[in-house]
DNA sequence: CGCTAGCTGCGCAGAACGCT
DNA sequence: AGCGTTCTGCGCAGCTAGCG
Protein backbone atom coordinates (compact mmCIF):
# COMPACT_ATOMS: atom_id res chain seq x y z
CA UNK A 1 0.00 0.00 0.00
CA UNK A 2 2.86 2.35 0.81
CA UNK A 3 4.59 1.32 -2.18
CA UNK A 4 1.23 2.30 -4.14
CA UNK A 5 0.90 5.62 -2.24
CA UNK A 6 4.55 6.39 -3.60
CA UNK A 7 3.47 5.21 -6.95
CA UNK A 8 0.87 7.60 -6.92
CA UNK A 9 2.14 10.32 -5.91
CA UNK A 10 5.03 10.01 -8.36
CA UNK A 11 2.54 9.93 -11.15
CA UNK A 12 0.85 12.70 -10.06
CA UNK A 13 4.02 14.86 -9.74
CA UNK A 14 5.10 13.93 -13.39
CA UNK A 15 1.31 14.59 -14.81
CA UNK A 16 1.26 18.19 -13.10
CA UNK A 17 4.63 18.73 -14.44
CA UNK A 18 3.32 17.72 -17.79
CA UNK A 19 1.71 20.27 -20.93
CA UNK A 20 -1.64 20.67 -20.37
CA UNK A 21 -1.89 20.77 -24.02
CA UNK A 22 -0.25 17.07 -24.27
CA UNK A 23 -2.68 15.99 -21.40
CA UNK A 24 -5.78 16.96 -22.88
CA UNK A 25 -4.80 14.96 -26.31
CA UNK A 26 -4.36 11.96 -24.06
CA UNK A 27 -7.73 12.47 -22.96
CA UNK A 28 -9.20 12.83 -26.39
CA UNK A 29 -10.04 16.00 -25.51
CA UNK A 30 -9.57 18.87 -27.93
CA UNK A 31 -6.97 21.40 -27.28
CA UNK A 32 -8.73 24.51 -27.52
CA UNK A 33 -9.91 25.80 -23.96
CA UNK A 34 -7.28 24.37 -21.38
CA UNK A 35 -8.81 25.11 -18.60
CA UNK A 36 -11.47 22.23 -16.76
CA UNK A 37 -14.96 23.95 -16.94
CA UNK A 38 -15.36 24.40 -13.05
CA UNK A 39 -12.00 26.24 -12.61
CA UNK A 40 -12.90 28.08 -15.47
CA UNK A 41 -16.22 29.15 -14.04
CA UNK A 42 -14.66 30.01 -10.87
CA UNK A 43 -12.00 32.25 -12.04
CA UNK A 44 -14.43 34.14 -14.05
CA UNK A 45 -16.83 34.35 -11.25
CA UNK A 46 -13.96 35.35 -8.90
CA UNK A 47 -12.66 38.17 -11.56
CA UNK A 48 -16.16 39.65 -11.96
CA UNK A 49 -17.16 40.08 -8.38
CA UNK A 50 -13.29 41.61 -7.80
CA UNK A 51 -14.33 43.56 -9.98
CA UNK A 52 -17.59 44.78 -8.98
CA UNK A 53 -15.87 44.89 -5.31
CA UNK A 54 -12.89 47.24 -6.36
CA UNK A 55 -15.58 49.97 -8.06
CA UNK A 56 -17.90 49.47 -5.12
CA UNK A 57 -14.66 50.55 -3.12
CA UNK A 58 -13.95 53.11 -5.46
CA UNK A 59 -16.75 55.39 -4.56
CA UNK A 60 -17.23 54.43 -0.82
CA UNK A 61 -13.45 55.12 0.24
CA UNK A 62 -13.39 58.53 -0.71
CA UNK A 63 -15.19 59.58 2.49
CA UNK A 64 -17.35 62.01 0.97
CA UNK A 65 -21.10 60.38 2.53
CA UNK A 66 -23.51 62.30 1.10
CA UNK A 67 -21.44 63.81 -1.54
CA UNK A 68 -20.78 60.79 -3.61
CA UNK A 69 -23.26 60.81 -6.13
CA UNK A 70 -22.29 61.38 -9.45
CA UNK A 71 -20.96 64.01 -11.33
CA UNK A 72 -24.18 65.67 -12.66
CA UNK A 73 -25.28 66.26 -8.66
CA UNK A 74 -21.49 67.46 -8.00
CA UNK A 75 -22.18 69.76 -11.05
CA UNK A 76 -25.19 71.21 -9.28
CA UNK A 77 -23.37 71.79 -6.14
CA UNK A 78 -20.41 73.47 -8.15
CA UNK A 79 -22.87 75.68 -9.93
CA UNK A 80 -24.68 76.39 -6.52
CA UNK A 81 -21.28 77.08 -4.40
CA UNK A 82 -20.04 79.04 -7.50
CA UNK A 83 -17.32 76.63 -8.38
CA UNK A 84 -15.42 75.27 -5.34
CA UNK A 85 -14.56 72.07 -7.05
CA UNK A 86 -12.35 71.17 -9.83
CA UNK A 87 -12.74 72.14 -13.73
CA UNK A 88 -13.50 69.49 -15.78
CA UNK A 89 -12.67 69.76 -19.55
CA UNK A 90 -13.73 66.69 -21.95
CA UNK A 91 -11.12 67.54 -24.60
CA UNK A 92 -10.30 65.24 -27.83
CA UNK A 93 -7.50 65.47 -30.97
CA UNK A 94 -7.13 64.39 -34.26
CA UNK A 95 -3.90 64.13 -35.24
CA UNK A 96 -1.70 62.83 -38.32
CA UNK A 97 -0.79 59.39 -37.00
CA UNK A 98 -0.01 56.93 -33.85
CA UNK A 99 1.96 57.95 -31.17
CA UNK A 100 5.14 56.25 -32.50
CA UNK A 101 8.77 56.94 -31.71
CA UNK A 102 9.29 58.69 -34.39
CA UNK A 103 7.96 62.03 -32.76
CA UNK A 104 6.86 62.80 -36.68
CA UNK A 105 3.06 63.11 -36.00
CA UNK A 106 0.87 66.21 -35.15
CA UNK A 107 -1.67 67.69 -33.99
CA UNK A 108 -4.40 68.49 -36.55
CA UNK A 109 -7.86 69.12 -34.54
CA UNK A 110 -8.56 69.89 -30.81
CA UNK A 111 -11.69 69.89 -29.24
CA UNK A 112 -12.25 70.61 -25.81
CA UNK A 113 -15.60 71.44 -23.67
CA UNK A 114 -16.02 72.46 -19.92
CA UNK A 115 -18.46 69.92 -18.71
CA UNK A 116 -19.96 72.69 -16.31
CA UNK A 117 -21.28 74.30 -19.17
CA UNK A 118 -22.56 78.29 -19.70
CA UNK A 119 -21.29 80.37 -21.82
CA UNK A 120 -17.61 80.32 -23.97
CA UNK A 121 -17.54 76.83 -22.28
CA UNK A 122 -16.10 75.09 -25.61
CA UNK A 123 -12.61 75.62 -27.23
CA UNK A 124 -12.09 74.17 -31.48
CA UNK A 125 -9.54 74.66 -33.45
CA UNK A 126 -7.96 73.69 -36.48
CA UNK A 127 -4.33 73.11 -36.09
CA UNK A 128 -1.67 73.48 -39.19
CA UNK A 129 0.35 70.20 -38.75
CA UNK A 130 3.30 71.40 -41.28
CA UNK A 131 3.40 68.38 -43.06
CA UNK A 132 0.56 66.02 -44.99
CA UNK A 133 -2.03 63.94 -43.54
CA UNK A 134 -1.83 60.33 -44.55
CA UNK A 135 -4.41 59.50 -46.85
CA UNK A 136 -5.40 56.55 -44.50
CA UNK A 137 -5.32 59.13 -41.29
CA UNK A 138 -7.59 61.35 -43.53
CA UNK A 139 -9.93 58.59 -44.17
CA UNK A 140 -10.63 58.58 -40.69
CA UNK A 141 -11.30 61.84 -39.56
CA UNK A 142 -12.06 63.38 -43.14
CA UNK A 143 -9.83 65.96 -42.37
CA UNK A 144 -7.54 66.44 -45.43
CA UNK A 145 -3.59 68.31 -46.13
CA UNK A 146 -5.67 70.72 -48.40
CA UNK A 147 -8.09 72.02 -45.44
CA UNK A 148 -5.07 72.48 -42.61
CA UNK A 149 -1.84 73.24 -44.40
CA UNK A 150 -2.85 77.04 -45.07
CA UNK A 151 -1.37 80.07 -44.16
CA UNK A 152 -4.64 81.05 -42.58
CA UNK A 153 -5.11 77.94 -40.00
CA UNK A 154 -3.11 78.53 -36.92
CA UNK A 155 0.15 76.53 -35.88
CA UNK A 156 -0.02 75.02 -32.46
CA UNK A 157 2.54 77.01 -31.01
CA UNK A 158 -0.28 79.88 -32.49
CA UNK A 159 -2.63 78.29 -30.60
CA UNK A 160 -0.84 77.58 -27.29
CA UNK A 161 -1.36 80.82 -25.69
CA UNK A 162 -5.16 81.01 -26.71
CA UNK A 163 -5.42 77.68 -25.13
CA UNK A 164 -3.64 78.42 -21.90
CA UNK A 165 -5.94 81.26 -21.55
CA UNK A 166 -9.14 79.79 -22.28
CA UNK A 167 -8.52 77.06 -19.21
CA UNK A 168 -7.51 80.01 -17.31
CA UNK A 169 -10.28 81.45 -17.73
CA UNK A 170 -12.51 78.44 -16.89
CA UNK A 171 -10.29 77.20 -14.16
CA UNK A 172 -11.24 77.50 -10.05
CA UNK A 173 -8.28 79.77 -8.52
CA UNK A 174 -6.20 77.14 -6.57
CA UNK A 175 -7.97 74.30 -8.06
CA UNK A 176 -6.84 71.61 -10.54
CA UNK A 177 -8.21 71.02 -13.82
CA UNK A 178 -9.41 67.45 -14.78
CA UNK A 179 -8.75 66.41 -18.32
CA UNK A 180 -11.02 63.99 -19.60
CA UNK A 181 -9.99 62.29 -22.79
CA UNK A 182 -11.27 58.51 -24.36
CA UNK A 183 -7.53 56.84 -23.35
CA UNK A 184 -6.05 59.81 -22.58
CA UNK A 185 -3.32 57.71 -20.68
CA UNK A 186 -2.01 56.16 -23.75
CA UNK A 187 -2.61 58.93 -26.48
CA UNK A 188 -4.12 62.01 -26.18
CA UNK A 189 -2.35 63.33 -22.83
CA UNK A 190 0.78 62.41 -24.30
CA UNK A 191 0.59 63.70 -27.61
CA UNK A 192 -0.72 66.92 -26.09
CA UNK A 193 2.31 67.18 -23.88
CA UNK A 194 4.39 66.12 -26.65
CA UNK A 195 3.37 69.35 -28.27
CA UNK A 196 3.81 71.60 -25.16
CA UNK A 197 7.30 70.00 -25.18
CA UNK A 198 7.72 70.81 -28.84
CA UNK A 199 6.97 74.46 -28.04
CA UNK A 200 9.34 74.07 -24.36
CA UNK A 201 6.61 75.41 -22.84
CA UNK A 202 5.84 73.29 -19.23
CA UNK A 203 2.24 72.05 -18.83
CA UNK A 204 0.57 73.32 -15.87
CA UNK A 205 1.85 71.46 -13.26
CA UNK A 206 -2.46 71.34 -11.81
CA UNK A 207 -3.67 69.74 -14.82
CA UNK A 208 -4.93 66.39 -14.31
CA UNK A 209 -5.80 63.69 -16.69
CA UNK A 210 -8.34 61.30 -16.62
CA UNK A 211 -8.84 58.25 -19.25
CA UNK A 212 -12.06 57.52 -19.60
CA UNK A 213 -11.23 54.03 -21.37
CA UNK A 214 -9.92 52.80 -17.73
CA UNK A 215 -13.01 53.76 -15.94
CA UNK A 216 -15.73 52.22 -18.51
CA UNK A 217 -13.80 49.08 -18.24
CA UNK A 218 -14.86 49.63 -14.37
CA UNK A 219 -17.92 49.52 -15.82
CA UNK A 220 -20.09 45.82 -14.91
CA UNK A 221 -22.46 44.64 -18.00
CA UNK A 222 -20.60 45.82 -20.66
CA UNK A 223 -21.13 44.76 -23.82
CA UNK A 224 -18.54 41.59 -25.44
CA UNK A 225 -15.68 41.34 -28.35
CA UNK A 226 -17.00 39.38 -31.08
CA UNK A 227 -14.76 36.81 -29.49
CA UNK A 228 -16.72 36.87 -26.11
CA UNK A 229 -13.33 37.49 -24.45
CA UNK A 230 -13.37 41.19 -23.28
CA UNK A 231 -15.61 44.27 -22.80
CA UNK A 232 -15.75 46.18 -25.33
CA UNK A 233 -15.01 50.03 -24.24
CA UNK A 234 -14.83 51.96 -27.39
CA UNK A 235 -16.43 55.01 -27.44
CA UNK A 236 -18.82 53.83 -29.85
CA UNK A 237 -20.42 50.83 -27.98
CA UNK A 238 -20.47 53.11 -24.84
CA UNK A 239 -22.36 55.29 -27.00
CA UNK A 240 -24.63 52.20 -28.59
CA UNK A 241 -24.97 51.18 -24.61
CA UNK A 242 -25.97 54.51 -23.04
CA UNK A 243 -28.49 54.77 -25.89
CA UNK A 244 -26.56 58.52 -27.01
CA UNK A 245 -27.81 59.37 -30.49
CA UNK A 246 -24.91 60.37 -32.97
CA UNK A 247 -25.34 64.03 -34.18
CA UNK A 248 -22.22 64.63 -36.98
CA UNK A 249 -19.47 62.27 -38.42
CA UNK A 250 -17.79 60.39 -35.70
CA UNK A 251 -14.06 61.05 -35.46
CA UNK A 252 -14.25 64.84 -35.90
CA UNK A 253 -13.29 66.39 -32.55
CA UNK A 254 -16.18 67.91 -31.29
CA UNK A 255 -18.44 65.39 -32.07
CA UNK A 256 -16.28 63.03 -30.11
CA UNK A 257 -16.06 65.68 -27.43
CA UNK A 258 -19.76 65.56 -27.08
CA UNK A 259 -20.28 61.98 -26.82
CA UNK A 260 -17.83 61.67 -24.69
CA UNK A 261 -19.46 64.45 -22.47
CA UNK A 262 -22.96 62.32 -22.04
CA UNK A 263 -20.90 58.99 -21.95
CA UNK A 264 -18.57 59.98 -18.78
CA UNK A 265 -21.27 61.78 -17.19
CA UNK A 266 -23.37 58.22 -17.58
CA UNK A 267 -20.11 56.40 -16.31
CA UNK A 268 -19.46 58.86 -13.31
CA UNK A 269 -23.41 58.33 -12.61
CA UNK A 270 -23.29 54.24 -12.61
CA UNK A 271 -19.51 54.24 -10.98
CA UNK A 272 -21.34 56.49 -8.27
CA UNK A 273 -18.15 58.59 -8.42
CA UNK A 274 -17.13 61.33 -7.01
CA UNK A 275 -14.56 64.38 -7.44
CA UNK A 276 -12.42 62.81 -5.30
CA UNK A 277 -12.86 59.62 -6.67
CA UNK A 278 -11.81 60.90 -10.26
CA UNK A 279 -8.83 62.54 -8.68
CA UNK A 280 -7.64 59.16 -7.49
CA UNK A 281 -7.79 57.82 -10.73
CA UNK A 282 -5.85 60.91 -12.38
CA UNK A 283 -2.52 61.28 -13.80
CA UNK A 284 -0.45 64.24 -13.18
CA UNK A 285 0.07 66.66 -16.36
CA UNK A 286 4.14 66.06 -15.39
CA UNK A 287 3.78 62.52 -16.18
CA UNK A 288 3.95 63.42 -19.44
CA UNK A 289 5.70 65.99 -20.13
CA UNK A 290 9.85 65.90 -20.52
CA UNK A 291 10.19 69.81 -20.07
CA UNK A 292 10.65 70.72 -16.17
C1' DC B 1 0.42 10.95 10.11
C1' DG B 2 0.75 10.84 5.29
C1' DC B 3 -1.34 11.28 1.02
C1' DT B 4 -4.71 12.97 -2.50
C1' DA B 5 -7.42 16.25 -4.73
C1' DG B 6 -8.88 20.62 -5.26
C1' DC B 7 -8.48 25.48 -4.68
C1' DT B 8 -6.03 29.95 -4.66
C1' DG B 9 -2.72 33.29 -5.88
C1' DC B 10 1.23 34.88 -8.38
C1' DG B 11 4.12 35.66 -12.44
C1' DC B 12 4.57 35.28 -17.21
C1' DA B 13 3.46 35.36 -22.19
C1' DG B 14 0.56 36.29 -25.80
C1' DA B 15 -3.59 38.28 -27.72
C1' DA B 16 -6.75 41.93 -28.10
C1' DC B 17 -8.13 46.53 -27.62
C1' DG B 18 -8.12 51.46 -28.50
C1' DC B 19 -6.54 55.70 -30.25
C1' DT B 20 -5.45 58.60 -35.24
C1' DA C 1 0.21 51.74 -40.20
C1' DG C 2 2.70 51.73 -33.75
C1' DC C 3 2.49 51.30 -29.10
C1' DG C 4 0.94 51.03 -24.28
C1' DT C 5 -2.49 48.93 -21.47
C1' DT C 6 -5.48 45.37 -20.15
C1' DC C 7 -7.17 40.83 -20.10
C1' DT C 8 -6.91 35.85 -20.39
C1' DG C 9 -4.95 31.45 -19.81
C1' DC C 10 -1.08 28.62 -18.43
C1' DG C 11 2.21 26.78 -15.16
C1' DC C 12 3.57 26.42 -10.75
C1' DA C 13 3.84 26.53 -5.65
C1' DG C 14 1.56 26.47 -1.47
C1' DC C 15 -2.33 25.61 1.39
C1' DT C 16 -6.10 22.81 3.28
C1' DA C 17 -10.00 19.58 3.83
C1' DG C 18 -10.92 14.91 3.58
C1' DC C 19 -9.69 10.22 3.75
C1' DG C 20 -7.32 5.79 5.00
Amino acid sequence: MPLLLRVNQLRNIIWSSCPVMLQMQHAGLPSGKLLGPRSYEKRHFTTRVQTLETAVMDTTTTGLGSCNSGIQQLKLQRTSEHGQCATILVFDIETTGFLDKSNNNRIVELALRDLSGGKNSTFETLINPEMDIPTFVEKVHKISTKMVRRHDIPRFGDVLPLLLAFVQSRQTPGKPVIWVAHRAKAFDAPFLAREFDRCSVQMPTDWLFVDSVCLARKLPNMPKSSDGKKHLVNLEALRKHYGIRMEGSAHRAMQDVTTLCQVFQKITFDLNLSYEGLMNDATKSSAFSKVS
